[in-house]
DNA sequence: ATTAGCACTCTAACTACCAGAGTGCCAAAA
DNA sequence: TTTTGGCACTCTGGTAGTTAGAGTGCTAAT
């Protein structure tokens, strides 16, 4: 924004220029000359007069030469300026909105709708498609219900909020009869349901602390047993995100040295950088963009990520887009992951629960 | 084995010389040369009558050239010649096997298990490593239960065979009250429990055909409801194997064209070529290897794939192994092969069921 | 059977050398 | 004052030539 400001001093015609050169660059991938820029620019000016300007552009930090004699192409300034006030986003055809919804609507299931949200961005753009799962502080406690596997084993499935059913076996130390279980099922289902997991399991621990007298013999029995089948349900979380089509990111020539591929392909299995960046943009709405350094990770370099937070009940709960090499489609993809957001958090409002 | 026939002629010397040369080659990767492999077998014999050794070996398809005035490199039937009749495996070191133990160990669901063995072999052999899901034919019903939802949602929990819980959410037209799906499910697990799943299916085909009369009431709403609860359950492997480590691949400059990059992950995405590449290790037991172009999928050139079965009850139910570049370290990488092989198939023999 | 010697070949690396593209600046034109 | 043509300059990328080094095959001697 203060960068919108610092260079709105700038007249029509640089702007115009600008943006011009941008989108050539964008679309060959080499640096724009005056020669070309003056020809593409339908301004009618001499490659004189744009050479002036473009050295006018250096001079703010907006475009850059990688040597003397070689055209001109956008700074990371120059992109951001770019994106921020001078594209003109392309409305999506209604074609791919159908498409899009043909593809999420079938589908009922959590793990499902994700997976093919990613894919679609992926496949959509060529490039990588991303999708954080949906956060889970939310999650409120609908029923549970104890299967008595062996003696010593005991599968414990607990159902969520509408997203998904968690599958774990306990190993209780004391035995558990048969009518023992339903009726600790029963009694939690009864009391819990609707509240989110992790008060459920404050509120146990305070039960089981306190003196076992005041307790009916069930509710203790319930309590112990609910204590062992909670246990961890929090932070179970084995994925933190969906990523579909890294490999599109090897056909960019200007990713494709072995180096950057190997820092990237590690950023993406350590994960952890990665997920803060995009908790960042949990927050608000709407479609945020990094490009290349401006996200602070070097494994980014080159790279930039548009983003949007998809929203369940109008909070938001998580965060998808793309990744993909600084010289992108903007204008395509923007509107792309902008429609994606708010479809994948269509789909998972009226969907309901899943198999992980 | 032909091979082994054809070759065997061969004098001692000329075998000492070719391990020695594949050997150097693979730990290097540069084409050997007759100064370095006089040098380097210990026979002190001059570089000329290597030469001429060397020539028989090119004569007889073992080894190649790369051009004139290069070393040679072994051919895919060097390599197959190494591997059966030259190649001393190496001893495992105890710690290794105790660290593979110690991760397997403490494990308890199936998917987790084939993880963590995958990651293994990718992180002990910077490889990628491989592990196919273990083959359903052989799923067998352990118990169901039915969970309402709501009005139209039933939530269905199949347990099978000590492998794993699936869930899934059918939509049945006809209601049924929560005591119809008790005693439903109560029906099903009485009748059909440790039956396979395919069988089941059939037979509840046939249940449904028969004139309902001759059916109590309650089979009839059990058998409806069972039979949308095992629809799709046979084929519904969404995975046909855990891969891990793809990345390490990238550190193989034999490899570390984008182009091979390319096609290489179009066929670990692509999949149905290696599954059927890997069905085919399924029948027999022990180590097996392909070598580049052997495996008969272009992609696989200049890779080879060491796999093994894995077994639970003594029967093989899987298939895992490494993908590398051909030039690997056979010797070792052998023994973690049919190492994870068989403390996978313990890991999973008597670990009980899971989440997936 | 082995080896030394030698002529030969092929690669990889370095140099030199344009041609092409593009720039910056200056002075003339509008 | 803005625009433009002209010109000298610079940098890259490709091509050609050269050379050192590694390795070979063959022959003749051991």
């Amino acid at each position: 924004m203060n960068d919108i400001f610092k260079f709105s001093g700038l007249n029509e015609r640089a702007q115009h220029l600008l943006k011009v050169l941008v989108e050539r660059y964008i679309s060959d991938g080499q640096p724009v000359g005056s020669r070309a820029l003056s020809r593409e620019a339908g301004l009618s000016l001499s490659p004189a007069t744009i050479r002036n300007v473009m050295a006018d552009l250096e001079d703010l930090g907006l475009i850059t030469a990688p040597h003397t004699s070689a055209g001109r192409m956008p700074t990371v300034s120059g992109y951001r300026f770019f994106i921020d006030s001078l594209l003109t986003v392309k409305p999506l055809q209604q074609e791919v909105i159908r498409q899009f919804q043909r593809d999420l609507d079938p589908l009922d299931n959590a793990g499902e709708i994700l997976e093919t949200a990613s894919r679609l961005l992926s496949d959509m753009t060529h490039m990588a498609g991303l999708v954080t799962l949906p956060r889970r502080e939310a999650v409120t406690f609908r029923m549970i219900e104890f299967l008595p596997l062996s003696e010593q084993r005991i599968l414990v499935i607990l159902v969520t909020n509408e997203q998904e059913v968690q599958n774990r076996i306990i190993h209780p130390t004391k035995r558990f009869s048969s009518s023992e279980l339903t009726s600790a099922a029963n009694y939690l289902n009864a009391v819990y349901a609707g509240k989110d997991l992790v008060s459920i399991r404050e509120s146990l621990l305070r039960e089981l602390q306190q003196t076992r007298e005041q307790m009916n013999e069930e509710a203790i029995k319930a309590a112990e047993i609910a204590d062992l089948a909670f246990q961890g349900s929090g932070q179970m979380r084995k994925k933190d995100f969906v990523l579909t089509g890294e490999i599109n990111l090897l056909d960019f020539d200007e990713l494709a040295s072995m180096e950057r591929m190997r820092t990237l392909f590690s950023a993406f299995r350590q994960k952890e950088d990665l997920v803060h960046l995009l908790d960042r943009c949990l927050e608000s709405s709407g479609v945020k963009i990094f490009i290349g350094e401006e996200s602070g990770y070097v494994a980014l370099e080159q790279c930039s990520l548009v983003t949007s937070s998809y929203a369940v009940d109008d909070h938001n709960v998580g965060v998808l887009g793309v990744i993909g090499p600084t010289r992108m489609k903007y204008e395509r993809i923007i509107p792309l992951v902008d429609l994606t957001a708010k479809l994948l958090g269509a789909a998972l409002n009226h969907k309901s629960l899943s198999p992980s």
